[in-house]
DNA sequence: GCGATAATGTTGTATATGCACCATAGATTC
DNA sequence: GAATCTATGGTGCATATACAACATTATCGC
């Protein structure tokens, strides 16, 4: 309001951050959360973020990687490097004679699928943990602001 | 219920899983939040996992990376290589004679605290641009969660 | 067709994050 | 007091993540 006004006391404004920050909230969540997954999914050698893009892939159908990026809000040279060691799992691969020319779509594989129905069980598992841990709730509250992400109000 | 049916369709399992996880979700909004704030804190050199951090360490006092590790839910190993770069920027420092013996207590800088009121426009600049995109109704439900997990029912 | 522009994928660099494992230093137990 | 247990901090390793810069490849405008 009055730029000359003396500066807040720290104390203050560390107490505000401490407070409201949605970045330190929405972070600390994600570790939290991704640790129960982590723990479910070790046994089949995957870790959360693969079984993510796992997912997204298949939900996406083949696709190149900055579709994918532009979809899952990841920066395309990150893709790069998780879908090599995806393709090295063979959870992946490239489609031969796809797309126009420039641009390599990437589609699950059969083995990438039956990966997902073989720890859906353990997957289940760690949904009911995480449910548990954020109620019902905070499940519903992420759920609806990560799907308004997901699908933003299309151009008219 | 029935072990013996066959296995459902890998469509249906993975239309669950894109529907539902809460981890992908979780790992969605963590991404992109983070994006927000990285962007209106690159001027100050400082990024959004460090600012985290160095507010966190303010409201908790001088304490040992294990105590900031259980409170933070963050592996002591992270905080020893995360502390390493804000103790090299000057923003914290190990308290000499603290603590029993065992632990080294840190602790945050002056210059640590000036940094984050100086930076404290733009963290809010932040937070407005996190409340458009996750709406007020948002980002009280993630404020709740992760208050829920910063103060766990205390043992009784 | 040609030059300008835009999109794609890659590589270098820096940081974040957790697990497994280790050495050390208090704390416990007998 | 010595053996054992436990907590702390550090290292090696693997992966996630983004930004900057680059070469390549379309695409557009003319």
């Amino acid at each position: 309001m009055n730029a000359d006004l003396p500066p807040e006391p720290v104390h203050d404004v560390v107490a505000e951050m401490a407070g409201e920050c949605v970045m330190m909230r929405s972070r600390l969540i994600s570790r939290v959360v991704t640790g129960i997954y982590d723990q479910e999914l070790r046994p089949f050698g995957i870790n959360s973020p693969q079984f993510a893009l796992l997912v997204v892939m298949v939900k996406m159908g083949p696709s190149s990687r900055a579709e994918i990026g532009r979809y899952h809000h990841q920066d395309r040279s990150t893709l790069t490097r998780n879908l090599k060691i995806m393709l090295s799992e063979g959870w992946i691969e490239e489609v031969p004679g796809a797309a126009g020319g420039r641009a390599r779509p990437m589609a699950v594989t059969r083995a990438g699928r039956d990966l997902l129905a073989v720890l859906a069980p353990s997957w289940r598992e760690a949904q009911k943990k995480a449910r548990v841990l954020l109620c019902e709730e905070g499940v519903q509250a992420i759920t609806k602001l990560a799907n308004g992400i997901l699908k933003p109000a299309p151009a008219v």
